[in-house]
DNA sequence: TCTACTTCCACCTTTGAATTGG
DNA sequence: ACCAATTCAAAGGTGGAAGTAG
């Protein structure tokens, strides 16, 4: 695969040591997150962590959940996750290990998770660990509750956004900051293909505790494990041995070594991916309500059942679909994303989510939003356009203390709409 | 045939409303 | 009347098995 020499490309910037110095004005420097339950994203990531995905939505496990601090106490915020490709293939798993089988497939319809309590002021989000619990990813491409939609087989990892915001509306125009933890990275599947993550989840995880073994157990009795692979700790990714990779970073490669590289330079400097600021399709741009007009419509319908509700109205009403539905979702926002390699997403336009009415559909004519054709980003913009790079990261990759977040800072929607 | 995906199920946790106790 | 603790039923999250699709 050439691509990945492409993909070096990419990735062999060298990550601007912190780029702090050069902070946007609103941003507030300073903010820093750090997740939770480092020990045991780390003893999934050391054998290859792998999320389920299904039709109608499946929670993570280990879900994500981050501690915030730095934040204005008096400031609204608002809380994003989306889950970008980690390269640009799709993998299969071969006998005890994942193997490359390919290119990866193009990039479903993008979306982005909106915490259910966004906005919130900074007093509330660094209060107490921040928990995704309820975001769930599906493999559904036509999904309607705005679950974050990913292609099986695939890597991805998580990032965590925070922008100061009053309200869903004027988040475009402000600087996002993003935080990405290398552990976090996983591998979307349909079913668990390496038995050490089944037996990992339902150790770990309360929901499946009617598949452990103790004592009473009365379901699947004896997993039989027959030797199973010996030393897979570090390595379900093939070829290499990089049992390494429990450095963080490395876990991932597939393949060899080289690929290695390519993710490693990606988690330290996630994201080249620049943003860009996206237009709205026109129509619907004006529709919210009362802010600003432009605004996309962040389909928040927060799952009012939660907390949510207390502050502010709902977040804004925001465009009629929101209303409309009357399910909890959560939030979401969808962002179209440009497909592309791996690490370069170009750009999203969020609009919102499912509403009957301006569900995908809506968009899904005019925008190119689904595919769009990877601009040719250049990563460094950040003047007008879209800008940003991600800069810096400091990501130390912490080995184990550390948390390793790393933390870039770009603007986001720097344009208003069209 | 093989691999990926879907559906259904037993088992369990979580949620939240109703009840009880002080 | 008020609030915390308890109870209880309904809702919903698990992975496995078996079936389906290609």
């Amino acid at each position: 695969m050439q691509t990945l020499r492409d993909l070096k490309h990419n990735f062999s910037i060298p990550p601007p040591a912190t780029m702090a110095g050069a902070p946007d004005p609103y941003h507030q420097g300073n903010i820093r997150m750090t997740l939770e339950d480092q020990e045991l994203w780390k003893s999934f990531h050391e054998i290859g962590t792998e999320m389920i995905i299904t039709k109608p939505g499946r929670r993570m496990f280990p879900h994500c959940k981050i501690n915030i601090s730095g934040l204005v106490p008096y400031a609204k915020y608002i809380l994003l996750v989306d889950m970008v490709p980690e390269d640009g293939f799709r993998y299969k798993w071969n006998k005890d290990k994942w193997e490359l089988a390919g290119k990866a497939e193009p990039q479903p319809p993008y979306r982005t998770y909106l915490h259910p309590d966004s906005p919130a002021p900074g007093s509330h989000w660094m209060k107490q660990p921040v928990s995704f619990l309820k975001l769930k990813l599906t493999n559904n491409a036509l999904d309607q509750h705005g679950h974050i939609i990913l292609h099986s087989m695939h890597r991805y990892h998580p990032r965590f956004h925070i922008v100061q915001a009053d309200d869903l509306y004027s988040v475009r125009w402000s600087v996002f900051q993003t935080f990405t933890f290398p552990e976090t990275s996983f591998t979307a599947v349909t079913a668990y293909q390496n038995t050490k993550i089944t037996k990992l989840k339902i150790d770990n995880n309360p929901f499946a505790k009617g598949f452990r073994d103790e004592g009473t157990n009365s379901k699947r009795a004896a997993l039989k494990e027959s030797g199973e692979v010996k030393e897979e700790r570090f390595s379900p990714w093939g070829g290499v041995s990089d049992r390494e990779s429990s450095h963080v970073l490395g876990q991932d490669s597939p393949v060899g070594s080289e690929a290695r590289d390519v993710y490693s330079s990606e988690q330290l400097v996630p994201g080249h991916s620049s943003y860009q600021p996206y237009r709205y399709p026109p129509s619907t741009c004006h529709a919210g309500s009362g802010t600003g007009s432009r605004v996309p419509d962040i389909a928040t319908v927060p799952e009012h059942e939660g907390k949510a509700a207390a502050h502010e109205p709902g977040p804004t009403h925001c465009p009629p679909n929101l209303a409309s539905t009357p399910q909890d979702y959560p939030g979401v926002l969808n962002m179209a994303v440009g497909q592309a390699k791996p690490a370069v997403l170009s750009h999203h336009p969020l609009y919102a989510p499912y509403g009957p009415e301006q569900a995908l559909g809506q968009w899904g004519g005019a925008s190119s939003a689904q595919y769009p054709p990877a601009p040719p980003t250049h990563h460094h913009h950040h003047h007008h356009h879209l800008a940003t790079d991600y800069s810096t990261q400091a990501v130390h990759h912490g080995y184990h203390h550390g948390n390793v977040s790393d933390w870039s800072q770009y603007p986001l929607f720097s344009y208003s709409c069209w």
